[in-house]
DNA sequence: CTGTGTGCAAAGGGTTTGCAAGTAC
DNA sequence: GTACTTGCAAACCCTTTGCACACAG
């Protein structure tokens, strides 16, 4: 399933980060749940190895390097979810919506769904929009 | 500023909470701020008299009566917003965006900005959606 | 009067910080 | 070898719970 070590090190020096266990398992729990969104109880229970202290300082590593975007599903817990190739440490391009389903509590990235242009009241100037839908998902329809 | 105790007495009575002064307190702290989604933190800061434990209380049966909805705007942090009128502990019709100043941190609902039409993937059921813009505020443009 | 709300103390959970030892490059 | 990363312990929030007293209706 998981990347072989040394394309899971290129992605992290691509993004100026070292080389690490405990990043490379990081990393590839996201990629092997690349649609959904993780709390870091999320990484933590994939990864039951993994000190929850390095844990907490990897995620935000990853975040500034702009590997991951936090995601804020209306649970009031942070979640994480891989950015897209085009994002790095400065600009997240995170135009696509994410639906959280309330039957079995998984957030996931619909990338089918993007999010409409927005008229704002004048002067006002965005950089980033977020749309998060709450229902029941494919899955959990009867 | 804020209205009187009898009105808010009403206001609290309407939505089936007993008319106390922590209650009248945060509410017209919320009526004060009404187009603002404060923290817990933030109505502390307004209003230094009241016990931290009741504050959490207060808003907690504030939202269980249909007076306050939780607003996600992607800090981490929950923050509330006055419900319009036609809320109830039922269902919660929150259909404007809200916008989050990167500049000076408050978040302002944007009754203007309705949310648009979405059109999700095939056996997706949707209850709600919230949009979130980040940006710059009217007041924070140099 | 009766049931609800308040305030204190204490406990709980998640997250952050300091520092010494270990590791990547 | 040097700078960054890890892991442990402890500290630090913010939030919730238990219980006795106070208050609204």
């Amino acid at each position: 399933m998981s990347q072989p070590t040394t394309k899971l090190n290129d992605q992290l020096r691509q993004h100026g980060l070292r080389g690490t266990a405990a990043r490379r398992d990081v990393l590839s729990i996201f990629q092997a749940n690349n649609q959904r969104a993780l709390s870091s109880a999320d990484v933590e229970e994939n990864l039951s190895s993994i000190d929850r202290i390095t844990l907490y300082r990897t995620l935000k590593s990853f975040e500034e390097a702009g590997l991951i975007h936090q995601v804020a599903d209306g649970t009031g817990k942070v979640k994480f979810a891989l950015c897209g190739h085009r994002c790095d440490e400065h600009d997240h391009h995170d135009t696509h919506a994410h639906f959280r389903c309330v039957v079995c509590g998984t957030t996931a990235c619909l990338h089918a769904v993007t999010i409409p242009e927005i008229r704002l009241p004048k002067d006002y100037q965005m950089n980033d929009a977020q749309l998060v839908l709450t229902g029941v998902c494919a899955n959990c329809q009867s």
